[in-house]
DNA sequence: AACCAAATCAACAAAAATCAACAATTCAGA
DNA sequence: TCTGAATTGTTGATTTTTGTTGATTTGGTT
């Protein structure tokens, strides 16, 4: 039994199945130390092991949100984690239902004592199993492909709440119309979530930068000067002028 | 006993696991008192210890969410398959919070077009997933230890609606006062369900069957007849009389 | 079969946590 | 004010855990 026992038997009963460095980065320790760790609980049969991943001895047909999270994971694992450095024990915070703003909540997981408002029943699901954080749950209906509820309560909710930070996604970034989402509700939602917060950090991973994207979309409330945008590559040289003024982070 | 105990048994119980350098940091004082006043209450076995953290070694009755997801998974699993055999697809079903129900959950991704309401955010996100389903989320304030609901959302969400089936579990069964949890926010909960529902399918392993246990619980709402009770062993002889009349299934 | 990249393992050095002993501090009661 | 018990912080030795390195195994591919 070590201090990290508890967040591996997690991943992998929430994740199905988690590679050894994928762990080891989300714990911030080596991928011996998680061989180490998680070798007492291969042996009492608590998890299985594979080569280059831990999986839930579980019945093995049950890989939930996660599996749609598969796109990109290294780019939003790195995401996630520099957002972690941003975000502090004790903050409070509003959380959209994006996949990436998924492996931000997983990521915060380390972090304690959060107030967290969403929409996502994952990311609720998520970081309510921290105990010490205070999670919010805003709407009642939820969207069947990834658990996002967008009706009037997720509004009321919102609105109702007051947070330090808001983290939102883009389906796609254009250089001259900026973060864009392919559903009105998502743009409503995430209007509501960035009028409740005092600072903005969009996530987004470097496929989202695509300059002769045109296809039909809708357009994320502009950020405010300072407000936060993490990527995990220099975006093309396009964005200079859309990205000037923001706070960019690479991951 | 000093004046730190209390603190010190509050942040491990609510954070689960807590490193002693964060314990000692909070309460400003040195690690080494952290120490020295924690081992008394590790001596006593009110929390364990390991190298770099306390954590919490709360009794079965009341171990954190995930904790209680590992106790008895077989049985759970059993159970849990039992209950897909009776739910059928296109049905609509209410699913309480606990942590056998959260098994049914997950067994029930093998089914579609379900209409689901809960009061539990892992419930909620691990049937959003399937498309078809129709998942309502019961409340807004999320408890923190295992993300389940209990304010007034979540009882007008349930009293508005209506299904086929209600899943519930119970943390003890007792021969004369039947099924029984540990908090009134639970019962509350159940009972709201269980009017909204047309047949009762209450999911408990052999583990609750303790004729002599006789610490306090509160009743869940007394089943009606033909309704349905999953467990995985036949229970013992005293509870003849008490499932009289009520469907049995042995997974 | 031979090959390559990734994952694993073993072993050692570095870092972190623990423990024991002692000095400093607090504080109740004479 | 003084005393002594109890508590706390500090120091250094000891133990445990962790990261790194390089050799070895594994899984998949040509």
């Amino acid at each position: 039994m070590s201090k990290y026992t508890d967040q591996i038997l997690y991943a992998v009963e929430m994740r199905g199945t988690v590679t050894v460095l994928d762990l080891a980065n989300t714990l911030g320790v080596s991928d011996q130390t998680i061989r180490r760790v998680s070798q007492p609980l291969v042996d009492s049969g608590d998890i299985k092991k594979v080569h280059g991943a831990l999986v839930s001895s579980r019945t093995a047909s049950d890989p939930p949100f996660m599996a749609r999270m598969k796109l990109n994971r290294d780019a939003k694992v790195a995401i996630a984690k520099k957002a972690t450095e941003i975000i502090k024990d004790g903050d409070s915070l509003a959380i959209d239902a994006g996949s990436t703003s998924g492996f931000v909540a997983l990521a915060l997981r380390a972090r304690k004592d959060l107030n967290v408002v969403t929409n996502s029943a994952f990311v609720a699901s998520t970081l309510a199993g921290i105990a010490g954080n205070r999670v919010t749950m805003a709407g009642n209906q939820l969207r069947d492909f990834d658990g996002a509820a967008f009706d009037r309560n997720a509004f009321e909710v919102i609105e109702r709440s007051k947070v330090d930070y808001v983290v939102l996604s883009a389906s796609i970034v254009n250089p001259h119309r900026g973060f864009l989402v392919h559903e009105q509700c998502e743009v409503d939602i995430a209007n509501a979530m960035f009028n409740s917060a005092d600072r903005s950090i969009m996530a987004v991973d470097h496929s989202k930068f695509n300059p002769e994207d045109k296809s039909p979309a809708l357009c994320q409330p502009p950020l405010r000067p300072d407000d936060i945008v993490i990527t995990d590559r220099q975006p093309p040289v396009q964005f200079a002028a859309f990205l000037s003024g923001l706070d960019l982070k690479i991951a």
